[in-house]
DNA sequence: ATAATAAAAGACAAAAAACTCTTTAATTGT
DNA sequence: ACAATTAAAGAGTTTTTTGTCTTTTATTAT
């Protein structure tokens, strides 16, 4: 569904809200840890988001990665757009160049519906919903 | 949402659908050109998908791949499990080995039920479907 | 039987995605 | 000012996916 970068960052900015409570930064060493990525590839892809202005980040002692208010209201549809582009928005499922409403490939309709279902929840959905919801206890991120 | 391959396979499977019926075969070349596909690389996905009996083959002159009445009634979630395998049944959208309902990640239920309706609609579909449908004329598999 | 045809199979090449390592730049505390 | 810390940036490597080319095998028609 999407690709091994954009479920990093998932869970990254997921990670980070968790950790990043009160002022707090998180490391990327820390990141890396806590959402089971390699550790060079993710900071990679923290430097993506934070470029995108998804994150805030500090250098130096006692830095590290946090989100503020604004960030927490960011939907899973904006880190999806970030990393993976909008592929998901644009493109036919069959890869084809020319796929409308007016020129349908077979498929269209039916997964038009997929996909409209499927943006509606990301976009959501928000970093700060999951976060509530990994505090409640009842939801997991971690691998083992 | 699917492999390159899958989405070639997918519309091989309806482009043969089209163009063998009553009997006639339609050879790897035609396929390729009428998908769009590299003619090589398609020729590996029909292999796959005559190994996995999802479509018919014949060697030599006259030769090619044709569907016959039970392929007909394959699914679109058969070509997908056939190339893609069941990752879109089986895989933790974040990536998570461990994600179930009662360990869930913090998106596991939203994206349960995408996957739930998604599921139902490529099982629920199959190339009669489409075959039909592009009969019709009011849909299209070319890209020019 | 033989030649022509077409899929099957195998081996390879290119491109993209995933991942690693090293150096640089910014910030902080002393 | 200086050393320590940490993200940013750059330059790779590895693996997977996609795509190409060649050879083999099966079938058909002559």
């Amino acid at each position: 569904m999407f690709s091994k970068s954009c479920e990093y960052a998932i869970k990254a900015m997921i990670f980070v809200a968790q950790k990043s409570k009160d002022d707090s930064r998180v490391g990327i060493k820390e990141i890396a840890k806590g959402t089971d990525a390699p550790e060079h590839f993710m900071a990679k892809i923290m430097q993506d988001l934070s470029r995108r202005k998804l994150i805030h980040s500090v250098k130096g002692p006692n830095g590290g990665f946090y989100l503020d208010k604004e960030d927490l209201k960011n939907s899973i549809a904006n880190i999806v757009k970030a990393i993976d582009g909008d592929v998901i928005y644009t493109d036919c499922v069959l890869g084809l160049k020319v796929c409308s409403e007016k020129n349908p490939c077979p498929v269209h309709f039916e997964f038009k519906e997929i996909k409209k279902n499927l943006i509606k929840m990301i976009e959501n959905n928000t970093i700060a919903d999951f976060n509530e919801r990994l505090d409640s206890g009842k939801f997991f991120l971690k691998n083992k």
